[in-house]
DNA sequence: CTATGTGAAGGTGTTCACAGCA
DNA sequence: TGCTGTGAACACCTTCACATAG
């Protein structure tokens, strides 16, 4: 028999996917106090949402009042694990490898990209922002020697199933792929995001025609 | 009273979004007739997925056999609209913009980037792939006379309300918004998809811990 | 009297199971 | 027989409505 309560369930996938664009907000808005109407207004969502989403985690507001902001944040850094360091590999370091390397090193602070890795020796050894970059070869050694728990995929789409094997094999469970290609995964409890920009286009491309409405 | 019925019906987003993986997995395998097994399995979703996605717009298949690969592509651009060129705009030439451009002008011929424009006096009138960028005041010029359904928003957050209300003002109705920030919108019928990739990383530090399956 | 926390209701999307047709 | 097309069942998510606590 299974509990269906609030607060034993697994937490909904959909939760935890807005709580980055809380964290934000409050981070952005730098209030003491925040209510769930102001909180959603700011992350682009309904405060119904914000409420339930909050409520999973247990009662952190106060009735009449609202949040405070700093208690808040700092307990969804802990929910999402960000408040001990989660580090990253980014295997390619060709133009959108580097750029996200670029980007996440002036943005978030609260997942480091911690090595950058390519297959091709005219890039080896090179210099994106502070880091060098490495030999493949040394994938599952860096990831082991830098405690690397997140891997994301910026290679030709020929290359990412094989680099998606090898994150596995290494011990990595959650992966940002940004390879055109849909990644066959077999392990269990490995988690997948792929962020595909001609597809996402294509999609779009529907709605220019007819279109709806959508949320952040 | 409402029809219900499989044809009549509004097409879930979700199917609208799964289109342009079927559209790639049929171009990359390049066979003449496919099942929605194999199609499926190039994707990265499941026979019934493919099945029900593609009977929202009729019969396309033939049973016992499968769906011939060139009426189907077809069939899938008609539907995305890909068919009679979505044209595209991108607001913003700096490292992410010029990327874009870029991007888009070798993969996917499906949607075309038509004009890149910056606020920067700096970058404006340099050459980015082959296209020049023009000053922000020409977007909605630029807008009417290309006849652009799609804008690509890659400016900094402070700017990016400011460049959504003027697309919107202009006519657009399909945003892809790269800018990290929450975007309001009170006209209807306006479709905006979110890239953020700090919100993605962050949520997905969630599942180095704690991780679950995904589907591209 | 305000804003949270949460059952209940309503929607949307996925999976199952099989009827129906080549 | 094999694979499509599709109701029905199920799971997930969002919205509503309100009891509840400060």
């Amino acid at each position: 028999m299974e509990r269906y309560d609030m607060h034993t369930r697994r937490i909904p996938e959909a939760t935890i996917r807005r709580l980055p664009a809380y964290l934000r907000a409050l981070t952005l808005l730098d209030e003491e106090r925040i209510t769930s109407e102001a909180l959603g207004q700011a992350s682009g969502y309904t405060s119904e949402q914000v409420r339930k989403d909050l409520a999973y985690f247990g009662a952190f507001g106060t009735r009449g009042v609202g949040y405070e902001a700093s208690v808040l944040a700092q307990e969804i850094r802990r929910i999402l694990q960000l408040d001990h360091g989660v580090r990253a590999v980014v295997v390619g370091a060709g133009r959108l490898g580097t750029a996200l390397v670029r980007h996440t090193d002036e943005s978030s602070r609260d997942v480091v990209i911690e090595a950058v890795v390519d297959i091709n020796p005219a890039v080896i050894g090179q210099q994106v922002d502070h880091l060098t970059v490495e030999p493949l070869e040394r994938l599952e050694t860096l990831i082991l020697e830098r405690d690397i728990g997140m891997g994301i995929i910026a290679v030709p789409p020929s290359g990412a199933q094989a680099v998606c094997d090898r994150l596995i094999g290494a011990g990595i469970r959650a992966i940002l792929n940004f390879a055109p290609k849909a990644l066959v995964v077999d392990a269990p409890n490995i988690f997948i995001q792929h962020i595909d920009l001609t597809l996402e286009m294509q999609a779009l491309a529907y709605f220019v025609g007819s279109a709806a409405h959508s949320k952040p």
